[in-house]
DNA sequence: CCCGGTGTTACAAC
DNA sequence: GGTTGTAACACCGG
């Protein structure tokens, strides 16, 4: 479920609710008190890169569905709810979701100009925010929810390969064309994600992720740890370079 | 002793 | 057994 544009199929689908009453609601462990949501109108739903947004009057409920969260739309599984929210005429169901009340102006929490699928993205901004890391990695960068919000593994790996950047290579040893080019990449791809999963065909397109061989040279792909966090990178040693 | 940074572990579901 | 991801710790140096 999880990467950025996931979460705008998942706004998509919850529109009908919008303007809806919670008239019960529940969850099921301490993270938060679903007392507070009954009788409350959800006045929108929003998303901040991986950031599922139901907005109330004087707070939001933000969801993060980590790497296994699911949600069902007037029905539900056989587990029971982390969240479950009841209206007249539906309800809506999370599980293995992370939850937490922001009582703050969302304005004051989010940058919202970091979201690589809001209309306010900033590519500018995201080059000044990677100048200020020194030694900064571009899987690191690609992956950092501060300067690329909503880009998650996969969106990283199929970027880096379509660039032909090794993911080890340092963000300011980059050509200036070749580091807007990542930017540019994770937007488009983000959009050709977002596509591919509502048609279905998500992995069909995969290029590297998960991938055995390189389909640009057939030879085989490296598949390390890598950066700060140690995911998961897929990459050929032919074909895309290591700026260092 | 606290603070920020780093690194490890835990947890989620299938 | 591996992972579309973070959060919670422990630990360390200053």
């Amino acid at each position: 479920m999880p990467e950025g544009p996931s979460i705008l199929i998942l706004k998509e689908a919850v529109q009908q609710f919008k303007g809806k009453k919670v008239i019960k609601a529940s969850c099921n462990n301490k993270t938060l008190d679903a007392n507070i949501l009954k009788g409350q109108t959800i006045t929108d739903f929003k998303s901040w890169g991986k950031h599922f947004l139901i907005c109330f009057p004087k707070f939001t409920v933000r969801i993060h569905m980590m790497m296994f969260g699911s949600y069902r739309i007037n029905q539900h599984t056989e587990k029971p709810p982390r969240l479950n929210l009841q209206f007249e005429d539906g309800e809506l169901n999370f599980y293995a979701v992370l939850l937490h009340l922001i009582e703050e102006p969302l304005n004051k929490v989010y940058d919202w100009q970091a979201d690589i699928m809001s209309d306010k993205w900033d590519s500018k901004k995201a080059v000044k925010k990677m100048k200020a890391i020194p030694e900064l990695l571009a899987c690191d960068a690609l992956m950092d929810q501060q300067i690329f919000s909503g880009v998650g593994n996969i969106i990283k790996n199929e970027v880096l390969f379509r660039i032909k950047v090794h993911p080890e290579s340092v963000v300011s040893a980059m050509p200036p064309k070749k580091v807007k080019e990542m930017i540019n990449e994770a937007i488009k791809y983000s959009y050709e994600f977002l596509e591919q999963r509502n048609a279905g065909t998500l992995n069909k397109h995969w290029k590297a992720y998960n991938q055995k061989i390189c389909p640009r040279n057939h030879i085989p792909f490296r598949k390390e740890n890598t950066g700060r966090s140690h995911r998961t990178s897929f990459y050929c040693e032919e074909c895309m370079v290591k700026y260092e």
